[in-house]
DNA sequence: AGCTATTGTATCATCTGGATACAATAATCG
DNA sequence: CGATTATTGTATCCAGATGATACAATAGCT
């Protein structure tokens, strides 16, 4: 069975996933076997395949990465997305052919994953030779119109982090409400009073309080809390 | 030149089609020729031309609508979005063949756009014998996942329109507040305080005051608005 | 034991939005 | 022709949310 059969011809999808490590937002990045080419993760779309469920698929094949949060954010179209030079480029200096099938013009469509850093269990496929954790303001250039992805889906996180309960996707199971903050203060990219902050999340009723946190530093100890989803998932801030 | 070489194969777009009329939020809607199918205006993407250009052009194409407020907001994949059996029951009240080329799955961009009622001009094309604004809350079985769409779309209407300045496209140029009340409430669902609905808008230093209305009515006549786009549009709401 | 950095909570002022009141006014009706 | 009616424009009161500041509690350090 060839490829033309096997997925649906000149559609691709990435992946623009974002974790919260030591303050920082962070995207994860390939970088290409022998070469300087850096990209998102991404695949194709089997012809049997949902489109959401391929985009599981490849997160899981490429990252190792399972049951994420993940969503559809844009579909990028245009007519010179830059894959064919950017193909050929990679396929000159690893000495292959690009296949026939890869020449053509793809419509991508972006998807982007929140997820738990410290669950995460990178694993590598045949392609890309290094696979890392990205602070999202020290990116390098990256392959084709995978920049623009990555700062439109950025934009379309802001935007959704009032709406629906994302933060939660980026931390791990218990946590401070420092922490919960400071990952508010990332995607915002601005800073917030530590004391409305605290209120305005309490008030919302939807942390549980566990215990209090033994720090090791010297000052007060914070309390551990747990994501508690409501069972009413109407009404929001 | 067949289609597979003009068109990229197992992509096409739809457009759900937003006018407002009458108090009412209306939708464009086709109906095929000589059957009961109902169908929101679609199309296919050339291979040298943009995701977004072609929404354009198709828009054009079967509405005669130019210039408009076009958006992306979902692409829909499921396997099996139904259209071969709806194609191919189509194709049999109409003794006509399916191409080969639509028999295969499809995986459909859609797109919002917002009208001015009192502009468009409708035109007709080869497939659908009539193409019609449906009150979105009489809308007939749409073919393949149309319904779904249009759920889709208006649900993305909501939430954005308080993040951009989206009703003004819905409007013809010079509007009372009235109207423009009528508007945000049909789309959101529900009945706002005008009192505070006019004190609010007004208080955005978005309107431009022009004149007093003379509408031959028994009471008070309003005043008359136009949209003042501000130059900052960083801050909103 | 006192110092320091941080946490948890209270409080005050300000802003925003819901609700009500009321004067202004353009036609119509008696 | 003045009273009536429906609607518009604006003011005001009140409750709840948010911004800003204050301060006591506390874990480890010196």
């Amino acid at each position: 069975m060839n490829l033309e059969d096997q997925y649906i011809p000149q559609i691709s999808l990435d992946c623009v996933i974002f974790g919260f490590h030591a303050s920082q937002l962070k995207v994860l990045v390939l970088r290409f076997k022998n070469s300087d080419f850096f990209a998102l993760p991404g695949g194709f779309i089997r012809q049997d395949e949902d489109l959401n469920e391929a985009a599981q698929r490849v997160l899981m094949e490429r990252t190792g990465l399972t049951d994420v949060y993940l969503e559809q954010f844009y579909t990028f179209g245009q007519r010179e997305r830059g894959e064919v030079r950017m193909q050929r480029e990679w396929a000159e200096v690893n000495k292959r052919d690009v296949p026939q099938w890869l020449e053509k013009r793809f419509i991508s469509v972006g998807f982007y994953a929140l997820v738990d850093f410290s669950k995460v269990n990178l694993t590598m496929d045949a392609i890309s030779d290094s696979c890392d954790w990205i602070d999202i303001n020290e990116l390098p250039v990256l392959m084709m119109d995978h920049t623009l992805m990555v700062a439109k889906a950025l934009e379309t996180l802001r935007l959704e982090l009032n709406q629906k309960w994302l933060v939660f996707n980026l931390l791990p199971e218990i946590f401070t409400i420092a922490e919960l903050q400071k990952v508010y203060e990332t995607i915002l990219g601005r800073t917030l009073l530590r004391t409305n902050f605290q209120r305005k999340i309490l008030s919302l009723d939807i942390l549980k309080r566990i215990e209090k946190k033994y720090t090791g530093k010297a000052h007060k100890a914070p309390y551990l809390y747990r994501f508690n989803k409501p069972e009413n998932e109407d009404k929001f801030y």
